[in-house]
RNA sequence: GUCCCCAUCGUCCAGCGGUCAGGACGCGGCCCUUUCAAGGCCGAGACCCGGGUUCGAUUCCCGGUGGGGACGCCA
């Protein structure tokens, strides 16, 4: 089995060809098969090297490894449409002898006007056919002239083109609905239905797996492989990702490419994990494989579990919605399951940005990395981290003493806590919690805004004579929590959250 | 306009003639909790419409409607 993902950088890896790219990988790694990576460049005026690096960047953080490619060779190379030029213009030849193509010396204002016709007249916009009865030999001798010309294949008249899709069934097409299409532009270079079966011939492409904007190709390129004599592959058509106004997704959505996403904090096995379950189901695989049940019942998956389960024929044929929560969800799972040590390295240029960490030093690393249990599980994204242990690197506590002065509830919490905690000692974390518990049944208050204050009350305990509080109420309660005795055990770099926790 | 594809909770998927239509995300509630989260439990929430076929259709067929794609010297 041979696959292969083949995008043209034209500009950054956008998720949904991201997942046609996955999908092709996990085929191709879940049977053994071969993945091949193949630049298609021929727009010269698109495409740039610098998408190129792009694309491949992005694919391997994904961690789709190829095994043939424009930067690892391969025994069907080269990889970049630009560098097959010779290939094509062979083939074509070889086309126009047999008769399959043809010279066409329309404009392309001739061509836009007859357009524009059909379309007003509920006719399929396609080629007239012009130029296709032209005598060959006088052809020949003009382009030999120097005359501008395409070469274009000659479909057949009548009949139907038929080709069964992997993933949706026996798709039909009329040949009256198809017509004359381009194989070589005017300068030479192949036009993508010409380039993309040559090139997947060549290269012995067992099954194209791409996204459905390509099925009314599939006839076209079919045609071509009749045309040359050769076997076409299997199709398979994925349907497209979507954004939540089900219009395809696009930059008015928000994030669109996978340097976007990386960019905001997602692990990359998160964002593999997801993409997968757009589309496949690896419940129903499972089961099909016989699987116990409860590991079964997952849509967490690593990408060599679902590579195991994947199989095409369990695709969806809808499209489906990206949805950032779902996706959100799963890096919040990825993030918990992480090493604090890898996410200390991943989170560093959200800390560098605010200052808290410039070298990276063995020290400084291990510091970051023990913060994190703090912040990892309970946060959507990597960039969030940062936010999570700021009061690690700067807590203002005369800021946050002010705040619960000027809440009512905080006030009665904080009477509340200094009479409950002046009846007794309050050195040790069952104390502390008989108290609070009082404090809440006392005051009806619960969760964060019972706590908060609490929290704030024994940061000014901790920071002394030079925090001056003008609100009574918080002043008690720091002074009763200092002489209590929980200034002790206030410590480490969570001054608040890791109060008596450590 | 023409052709092609698609259609189960808000979203992603299960279902492949008889199910109380299942799970996940999200949402609501409760519990737990030394913040926020996380976690646990509970809950609300769907078969696009109309014809067939059948003892019986979410499931099969046809039509409609809706959505998407394609009709380039872009891929």
């Amino acid at each position: 089995m041979r696959v292969r993902f083949a995008p043209s950088p034209t500009g950054h890896l956008h998720v949904g060809n991201a997942r046609t790219a996955l999908f092709n990988w996990l085929l191709a790694r879940g049977h053994g098969g071969t993945f091949i990576l193949r630049i298609e460049d021929t727009d010269i005026e698109r495409s740039t090297l610098e998408s190129e690096r792009g694309i491949l960047a992005d694919l391997r953080w994904m961690g789709l490894e190829w095994d043939e490619g424009p930067d690892v060779g391969g025994g069907h190379g080269p990889y970049r449409q630009s560098e097959r030029l010779e290939l094509y213009a062979s083939h074509a030849r070889e086309l126009i002898e047999k008769r399959h193509a043809y010279y066409c010396f329309c404009s392309a204002e001739t061509l836009e006007a007859s357009r524009k016709l059909a379309m007003a007249e509920g006719r399929p916009p396609m080629y007239p056919g012009t130029c296709r009865e032209l005598d060959p030999d006088e052809s020949a001798r003009r382009v030999a002239g120097g005359e501008r010309a395409v070469v274009r294949f000659r479909v057949p008249d009548t009949g139907d083109v038929m080709f069964d899709d992997v993933v949706r069934g026996q798709v039909t097409f009329g040949m009256d609905v198809i017509g004359d299409f381009v194989l070589v532009r005017s300068d030479g270079r192949p036009a993508y239905n010409f380039a993309v079966v040559i090139d997947d011939a060549l290269m012995h492409v067992t099954q194209v797996i791409r996204g459905e904007d390509h099925i009314s190709n599939t006839p076209r390129q079919v045609l071509l492989y009749e045309a040359m004599g050769m076997e076409p592959p299997a199709f398979a058509h994925l349907s497209l990702v979507l954004g939540p106004d089900h219009a395809p997704l696009s930059k008015r959505h928000g994030a669109t490419s996978v340097a976007e996403f990386r960019a905001k904090g997602y692990l990359p096995e998160a964002l593999v994990n997801y993409l997968a379950l757009i589309g496949w189901s690896p419940v129903a695989a499972a089961a099909a494989a016989d699987l116990p049940p409860d590991d079964a019942g997952s849509e967490l998956l690593p990408i060599d579990e679902m590579a195991r389960r994947f199989s095409l024929d369990r695709v969806s044929h809808s499209a489906g919605v990206f949805d950032e929560a779902k996706l959100a969800w799963m890096n919040r799972h990825y993030m918990k399951q992480a090493a604090p040590e890898r996410l200390a390295h991943e989170c560093w240029t959200w800390l560098a940005e605010r200052g808290w960490v410039t070298e990276r030093t063995p020290d400084a690393q291990q510091f970051i990395a023990s913060l994190m249990p703090i912040a990892a599980g309970s946060v959507d994204r990597l960039s969030e981290v940062a936010d999570r242990v700021e009061f690690v690197f700067q807590w203002d506590a005369a800021a946050a003493a002010a705040l619960v002065a000027a809440d009512p509830g905080g006030r009665r919490v904080l009477e509340a806590f200094a009479d409950e905690a002046a009846a007794g000692p309050l050195l040790d974390k069952e104390a502390f919690r008989a108290v609070m518990g009082r404090v809440k049944d006392r005051t009806g208050v619960k969760g964060k805004a019972l706590f908060h204050p609490v929290r704030v009350a024994l940061t000014a305990a901790e920071s002394g004579p030079e925090l001056d509080l003008a609100v009574p109420a918080i002043d008690r309660a720091a002074q009763l929590a200092a002489s209590a005795g929980v200034r002790r055990v206030v410590s480490c770099h969570g001054r608040a959250t890791a109060i008596l926790n450590s």
